[in-house]
DNA sequence: CCGTTTTTTGAATACGTATGCAAAAAATCT
DNA sequence: AGATTTTTTGCATACGTATTCAAAAAACGG
């Protein structure tokens, strides 16, 4: 049998209730210093740990994050996995992850969320039908579209100035010369995807200039896929923002193997700066979005959520910025 | 406040009693196929759900999985992540994720296991002290070291055939007509890092062929310092066996720098076969370490040890096969 | 030093579920 | 049909903690 000290354990040997041992761990509980003292002496001899359960089910609180992610292929969302643990440890908060594997979650994946009962709840890379994000909303707990928003709805999410960077993206490309200009979009049902094109061709079409619009999946397979039948099919354009940066890499190989000469026959231009996109054999061009800050900015809006529940809707942009390399 | 609807509402609405309702939801449970059927009738239409919490406190048995990562940024364990966490769900067990940035687990990462009572534990990509790898012991709370090898310790571990691999690996060298070789370590406390040089060595030793050791940190940016300062140093090995894929891409890069031709003037041979290694811009020849079945292996005997602990202790080693591609 | 206010403490209870036990119901047998 | 076995059900209780309330202790003021 599990041998489980309780509360009530430590409470005989520090001589005390067990009332006492419990506030002086829970944080706000006022307990004077010399019960205190003794109750985590007699914790620390018995090596006590406060049942998470038992707390849970009494306060109706958890100190777990969802967190549900789609696309950990891509070298982005591990880095974003990284620090939201990170930072979510920092304020004492556990991560439950989720894997989906569809583009829109699953009721049982919401199961699961709801039965821990989390405190908040993180999505990345995948959105929800509008009814399942109710049933948060009703449960209210918090929750947050990281780098993907719903449109028309009332939930919270932290993007990129995707709009924006694509539009600073556009008149990059353009002062570097470039007349053709071509997009790869990635899933097209992610607001990722339509925002940046949409930035994209705003300042294309204010300098009147035509782009081309090809589709794929945001993987290297689907970038390098499409670069192949863009060479098959016709002339090329002479640079090309692809919607992130793992399809970028995907193009550029695919290109290299026509023999295709990078930056100077053809420019390239991704979004995320992931690692790789520094290494030498690709010094992508792209732009970064500042992880770091969106995580910041997100958690600080769970973790306000969580103390006092508001419901309050907004969509964050963080500004990211262009980071030029060798491919442009 | 959260409206919460428990068994008691359930069995209100279906006419029977809070056990019956109880029974239902535990697997196991003997109730009549008709109060079933109410039961289930009223739940759905109150949107019932058991609350884990309270399911937990009584039973001493949670469905959480504690998963322990370190070196996420290595492409080959979000890879890992994504297959535990779909296989664990497969059997109703839930992912609690725990980041370490420590080589050796902390105590309050341990802490966050303990506190949520974990039904089992994954140790991927780090180690642990024996005297905490104890207290799982004590509380009969199944390990296993996945592709990490405590020595002479009592733990289940879960490898691929590292020293044999890299005894087929070293054959596979000298039968290409390598000469000179070298090894290029991974972290040098790692089981894996020192059983891949072990059993490189022991072939080597066999045909009287010397070679050189670097050693490194498992990452790109490490492989791909180690190679620039071999080539600045002295002579270069005809083939190099590096100690994981992430590595060997860094050591090409630096070597495509140098104007060096791979596998001409030098070949290169991985470890673990991530998706990147067969990237056209790499196509690198490796080992591929079989996850899959790792997996399949690793949740199997945790699944066990939960439903009937024993403590069993074993090192199982996963065949994995040669990728062979363009680097040797 | 005593009356008053403030702080600390312990007893009792509640959270939502699983489960042992005995009663009730159903099924089986003679 | 009645007796016996088997299955199903409801009642009551326990899990380990937080929290209310009243009592006890401490601090304070004159």
């Amino acid at each position: 049998m599990k041998q489980t000290i309780t509360a009530k354990d430590v409470a005989k040997l520090a001589g005390v209730s067990q009332s006492s041992v419990s506030r002086v761990y829970f944080e706000g509980a006022r307990v004077s210093a010399k019960t205190r003292e003794k109750v985590l002496a007699a914790a620390k001899e018995l090596d006590y740990r406060p049942n998470e359960f038992a707390r849970s089910l009494i306060t109706n609180r958890t100190k777990i994050i969802g967190l549900v992610m789609k696309g950990i292929q891509n070298p982005f969302y591990p880095q974003v996995l990284k620090q939201f643990t990170m930072a979510f440890k920092q304020h004492g908060f556990s991560v439950l992850f989720v894997h989906t594997n569809n583009d829109e979650l699953q009721s049982d994946d919401i199961e699961t969320l709801l039965n821990y009962n989390v405190a908040g709840v993180v999505i990345t890379d995948a959105t929800m039908s509008l009814k399942v994000a109710e049933t948060f909303k009703q449960n209210k707990i918090p929750l947050v579209f990281f780098n993907r928003k719903l449109e028309n709805s009332d939930f919270y999410s932290v993007c990129c100035n995707n709009r924006t960077a694509s539009q600073q993206i556009a008149k990059y490309l353009l002062s570097k010369g470039a007349t053709e200009l071509a997009y790869i979009a990635g899933n097209s049902n992610t607001s990722t995807s339509l925002e940046r094109e949409k930035g994209f061709y705003e300042i294309l079409e204010q300098n009147q200039v035509t782009f081309s619009k090809y589709s794929s999946d945001y993987t290297y397979e689907g970038g390098y896929q499409i670069a192949n039948e863009m060479v098959d099919e016709k002339q090329l354009p002479s640079a090309i923002f692809v919607a992130n940066d793992i399809m970028a890499l995907g193009v550029i190989d695919a290109m290299r193997e026509h023999a295709l000469k990078i930056p100077e026959d053809l420019k390239i231009i991704g979004f995320d700066n992931i690692e790789m996109a520094s290494w030498p054999a690709y010094q992508l061009t792209t732009w970064e979005q500042p992880i770091e800050k969106m995580v910041e900015a997100t958690v600080e809006y769970l973790l306000n959520e969580i103390n006092d529940y508001t419901g309050f809707a907004k969509t964050i942009e963080i500004e990211g910025v262009l980071i030029e390399r060798k491919t442009t």
